[in-house]
DNA sequence: CTCATAAAAATGAATGTTCATTCTCTTTTT
DNA sequence: AAAAAGAGAATGAACATTCATTTTTATGAG
């Protein structure tokens, strides 16, 4: 009776797509060797997408990558969809894990400076274009949209809060205004994200340097007078 | 005997391209009508392509919101491809005039100014949405990665021209660092774009301001000391 | 240790669909 | 009546996904 009421559910499902719950297809408990399996997976299908983006590449090319088969990729994935999200879940992370800890460190502007090189320097520049990807997936992909506002407000959260305790501990000017600070860093790198990602040559050392060279200039000496439009965007 | 040529060249071809210099396929001569229905045909691919990416997008979508059949679209563009490039061409185009006035107008940064809200704020949200995607594009595609290029060394150009009118005339220190100045807003600016592109709700009017006040303070007090590799990147 | 066996992992051909492009035919314009 | 514009069905490749099998791995009894 039940086993053909799933049955029946199974076959009634649109052509094409299997059930990430399906029991059969997907198990339930993901192994350590499981999870080593999905992350080669993930690591192949990112160097196909920064190739030839998210939609120009097939599973066939993801699968030449990870050197594996349709159907045993299929074992891990229930469909490319899900791939895609689960890179930009990996990522989203990946970045996420850098701001965590941002405020505990002992000294936050060298905390700051390393997390800003990090990214934008030792990062490959693959990173970078990947990013680039993601963010016009976000664009039309409501399901990524999602945790693209999530991410964004996570850093957001972050950088505001180093940036608080930075001044409780006297290492900004009382008054900077520290939320145009803020907004200015977000929007500082991601250009340098977008700029790296779209040329090869593109040097980020010097502009990373000059990012903190205006971040400075705006927290130590006194704020800028007039234009407080910024403070609660 | 040149007939016979052409044609087995013609056959030749690999399945599913025609060859842009078709002479039955693609008229040479472009008539005023004929270019009005080239706009807007990229006019309805540029809806699509903001809503479904370069590569999402589908013909018959273009052709449905074109309200043309394929038959039709194809006696004006070749190929996909073809019109991705198209598209590109005129957004690049459209930036680069711009940027081409900036230093015959008569007060520079009040040009600037008014270029940079015009990009930003009245154009709608969706050209930041399409300049994204073509950045995206630009990094793997090398026939957009060729135009990125001569479009971002343009406007880099002019910039900098207009930089240099604008010391020549004394609207700046004279030791400030103008390079400097044009590295900052071309990384900001794009920063911005990419900003709106992803997030509905970003509102650039404040940012803008803001891009302008660190403009101001990087051209008219003195240069910051040391720190000079910005240069000549 | 070794063989039997069942679960898990993996394969690659098959499937049904979608897609870009083409072809044939009709309508409109000149 | 010729040329240009347009329509829409047809074509064949490419694609995401599934399925029938085979191979590998882990397990436990003898």
């Amino acid at each position: 009776m039940f086993i053909l009421f799933f049955v029946a559910v199974r076959f009634a499902l649109p052509y094409g797509h299997s059930c990430p719950e399906d029991p059969v297809a997907m198990p339930r408990i993901d192994t350590a060797q499981r999870i080593d399996r999905k992350t080669a997976i993930l690591d192949a299908a990112e160097r196909c997408f920064v190739r030839s983006g998210f939609h120009g590449t097939s599973m066939s090319e993801i699968c030449a990558e990870a050197g594996m088969s349709p159907g045993n990729l299929y074992r891990y994935f229930p469909s490319k969809e899900a791939m895609i999200e689960g890179l930009c879940e990996r990522d989203f992370a990946e970045v996420g894990e850098g701001f965590a800890a941002l405020a505990q460190a002992p000294d936050i502007w060298e905390a700051f400076e390393a997390l800003a090189r990090f990214h934008m320097i030792e990062e490959p520049r693959e990173s970078c274009q990947l990013w680039v990807e993601i963010m016009s997936e976000a664009t039309r992909n409501p399901q990524i949209g999602a945790l693209r506002k999530k991410i964004d407000a996570f850093i957001e959260a972050k950088m505001r809060f180093a940036m608080d305790v930075a001044r409780d501990r006297g290492q900004t000017h009382p008054e900077a205004d520290l939320e145009r600070a803020v907004q200015f860093l977000i929007t500082f790198a991601d250009g340098l994200m977008l700029r790296r990602a779209r040329d090869t040559r593109f040097d980020p050392g010097p502009h990373v340097a000059l990012m903190f060279t205006i971040l400075r200039s705006m927290l130590l000496p006194p704020a800028t007078p007039a234009d407080d439009r910024l403070k609660t965007p």
